[in-house]
DNA sequence: AAATTAATCAACCGCGACTGT
DNA sequence: AACAGTCGCGGTTGATTAATT
């Protein structure tokens, strides 16, 4: 026959010989090539194809079964956050891999945190003191519970010093769509990752590094009264207070 | 009980980043 | 500088299972 014949990959899925061959020879020789490996492995599968299968199923420590309430919020958490990096948001629930969180996400979360929208780079439209170097970045964030509805709307603003701030305003309302509550804050990121995130955000088109002199007056412990009011943290708190006043079901 | 629709999730695909030549 | 090989990420698909009509 051809040589397609010869050549031609399985695809689909995988058989628990198939399995028991890639187990075996990475026990016995490691992970040294995706692409080569599956012929020495006696396997006829692609290296992205065995890639995939071991990280996601069959190496150590990878956790099957429900997501428990705790996952659940961190994922919440980190997507508001990072928008769909689930790789890392998948590096914050030990044993889970993006695969999972990005499938939970959609089947199971979507529905709690839904809208957000991006607004990258606008010239800030309301600055009391408009720079022409100001930008903004908007993010508005709806997120459903049982009895009420949280509407976030937050800007991210960096001025021409690269200097960040934010200002982040939440509006709390009930089933009939009544005013509840409110909940403001504004003020420049916690920490380090924090402000690389905070500067991930801003710039994502860009890939902009965290300007040196920022950098710099963020890590002098002088300067590290300016940032008291931490962005992050900030919506920590507020995630605490809602807890506490039983908006949101406590973890 | 059968047919239809919805939910789930394993796997595929394309693309960009990175590395070595 | 240009190219090829490899890897990892995220969007999407499609087969299977569960729920509903």
């Amino acid at each position: 026959m051809s040589s397609d014949m010869k050549t031609e990959l399985k695809k689909g899925s995988w058989s628990a010989e198939e399995d028991q061959k890639l187990i075996s020879y990475i026990e016995k020789y490691g992970i040294w090539n995706w692409s080569q490996m599956p012929r020495f492995a006696g396997l006829s599968r692609n290296g992205k194809s065995c890639r995939l299968r071991w990280m996601n199923y069959l190496k150590p420590n990878v956790k099957r079964g429900n997501f428990s309430k705790e996952e659940e919020e961190i994922i919440l958490h980190s997507h508001a956050l990072l928008g769909n990096r689930w790789s890392a948001i998948a590096s914050k629930l030990p044993g889970r891999t993006d695969n999972d969180v990005k499938n939970y996400w959609h089947t199971h979360l979507k529905k709690r945190a839904i809208i957000h929208n991006r607004v990258p780079q606008q010239t800030a439209q309301n600055d009391t003191n408009p720079s022409p170097e100001c930008k903004a970045d908007n993010v508005e964030e709806t997120r459903q519970f049982d009895n009420h509805t949280a509407y976030v709307s937050e800007s991210w603003f960096t001025f021409d010093d690269y200097s960040p701030s934010s200002s982040c305003t939440t509006t709390i309302k009930d089933h009939d769509g009544q005013f509840t509550g409110e909940y403001h804050e504004a003020g420049s990121p916690g920490t380090i990752d924090d402000l690389q995130l905070f500067w991930d955000q801003l710039c994502p088109v860009q890939n902009l590094e965290i300007p040196n002199n920022h950098l710099d007056a963020f890590t002098d412990p002088l300067s590290q009264e300016s940032y008291n009011d931490h962005t992050i943290n900030s919506y920590n708190i507020f995630n605490d207070d809602l807890y506490n006043t039983n908006i949101l079901p406590h973890p």
